[in-house]
Order: C-alpha cells, then structure tokens, then sequence
DNA sequence: CAAATATAGTAAGATATTCTGTCTATATTG
DNA sequence: CAATATAGACAGAATATCTTACTATATTTG
C-alpha cells in the first residue's frame, strides 16, 4: 500500500478545544456531502468542483467574481473550476443583461439535480443528529451556531 | 487588481443548514489561528503545515505514518511538509527507540513555542464567544459538539 | 462627452501541493 | 529463516491555484 486518502483540521490535545469540537462535525457534514453524491452517481467532481454549488445562486445564477469571493479564491481559480463544471454539464454561462462584461454562471437541470441532492443529504444528517441529540438540545446548538456566525459575520 | 485570497465552504441557501452554520465558526477558528500565528512572526507556514502541530504529540513526538493517518494525506504528503517544517526549524526527526524502521517527528524549541502559541489563540477565541453566549449556552454548546464527535467517531 | 479609471472575465505560464509507483531497511510471523 | 508487512524516502506525474498580463465593457469625472 502507498498512499491514505483525504481529510483535514484539528487544534487541540487535552480537553479538546473548540476548534476540534467543530471540525469533527463540519468535516462528517462535507464528507458525508460528498461521498453521499459520489453514491447517488455524481462521481466526476472534487471537493473543490462542490464549494461552486455551496456558493451559487441556484435560481439567477451567479458571477463568476463573486462566486470567487465567496470561495475565497481568485477568480481564475473559479473559472478553472467553472470549466470543468461546464465541461461536464453541470452549469452554463450565459450573458448577463444588466453588465455587458458579466456572464451569469447558472446551474444546468443536471446541476439543479446535484444541488438538491446536496441539500437533501445535508438534512438527513441534521435529522441524525437531532435524533441523537433530542430536539432541544439541537434547537439549542443551532440556535447558539447562528449567534456566534452572526458575531463574527456582523463585522 | 487581479485576485482574491484564501477561506472555504457552505452548503445552504435559505434557513441556513448545519453545514453552513457550524463552517462559519470553524473557519473563524482556522483563519483566526492562521493570523494570530503568522502576527506573532510565524508566516513562514501554510494552512497545511499547521494541521502538522494539530495533530503531533507535542511531548513525546509522533511518527510520519501517523501523522499521515490523523491528517487524511499520504504518508509522502506528509514528509513534503515535515521536509519544509524541519528545514524552518519547527521540527526535528530523531530515531524511534522501539522501532528501527521509525523515526519520531518531534517539535523543536520553535515548534513548542508556536505550538503554545495557537493554543492560546484557540483560548481566546473560546473566551470571547463564552463572553457572547454566556457560560451557560457555551457549556451547552461545548457538550452538544462533544455529543455528536462521540456520535461520528464512536464507529 | 472624452479621457481616465475600474470592473468582469480570459489566457498563459509558474509554482505549490498532493498523488502514484517504486525502493530500502527493519519487523513480525508461521 | 523465509515470507510478508511496515516505516519511510525518492522520483516523477498530475492537479490546483496563483501571478501577470490582456480584452472588452462600464463608470466617473474634469
């Protein structure tokens, strides 16, 4: 054998640390995305290919800049990952009419297809857990997510 | 100007699901770690180089195998930054007593110093939202997060 | 309104990261 | 002790992402 496959964060060591606590959970949830869609047969993408659709307007579409901004990656980076999507059908560009310059990146049926997918697959682990957890807890978790995403979002 | 920098994922869109909630504060733990680090003069280190000191037994040293395992890349990932860490002077390779094929990647003076270093930034970041959400909601945030690591890693 | 500047996107090439395959040395096991 | 497994290193390929530079369209401003 040569190799390992693919994961990622931690922080801590004794306690664990709330770095660790949210990165065992944020990671399940993606893994879970991902492998869940490789299972239902969207098998030709990457988790790089993924932050497109956790990103887009899957109504209007979206700008290919801003969906960089968002990913935090430069806009070349997204085109690249664009291309591909395009490539295999997932998305198309179409021209934007209020901006000459701008095209829209819009999903395809078949992206539509694999963002419904993803949603699904993201509630089915919330069911999971508030399942574990009881609702109030869950509710308590969530709710306590939201405050912090608001604090450090807010400014 | 021709970019953008660096962050990650989401996955919702409407009522915000779980993925997106618990990526916003990992993310402000990763980054927040990221910049402390490099403000405290250790911006010689990626992203990648730090899930190192994440995952290395800060005392007695760890092997490159297991550091491999722990992070989810290839053992030879693993050595191309274990490479890089040693020639910066974070870390030293020393044989394994108990094994001859082994070597233990052990942190340095430096490595321990940047080591304390991103603990106590984690600190401070679980200090300023304890003094957000109030002990009581953090506690139960702490618990709900331990609860479900449980849940994912317990098998 | 013409000139200057900014913005959206693309193109080309460099760099960095991670992988696959292979090899050596040491351990373990039947 | 022969066969097999494990820890790690080395070489090279593949891939992802970045930097620099360019075109076309918009916006601003003297």
């Amino acid at each position: 054998m040569t190799s390992t496959p693919k994961k990622y964060y931690q922080i801590a060591q004794e306690g664990r640390l709330i770095g660790a606590l949210l990165r065992v959970p944020y990671l399940a949830v993606v893994d879970g995305t991902y492998n869940g869609l490789r299972d239902a047969g969207f098998d030709d993408l990457t988790h790089a290919h993924l932050t497109v659709f956790q990103h887009i307007d899957s109504r209007k579409g979206s700008r290919l800049i801003d969906l960089a901004e968002s990913a935090q990656i430069t806009k070349q980076s997204m085109g690249y990952l664009i291309d591909y999507l395009e490539s295999q059908g997932y998305v198309e560009r179409v021209p934007d009419e209020r901006d000459g310059r701008a095209r829209l990146i819009r999903l395809t049926a078949r992206g539509q297809a694999l963002h419904a997918t993803a949603l699904n697959l993201v509630r089915d682990v919330e069911v999971r857990w508030r399942a574990h957890l009881g609702s109030e807890r869950m509710d308590n978790l969530l709710d306590a997510l939201k405050d912090l995403t608001t604090l450090i979002e807010g400014k």
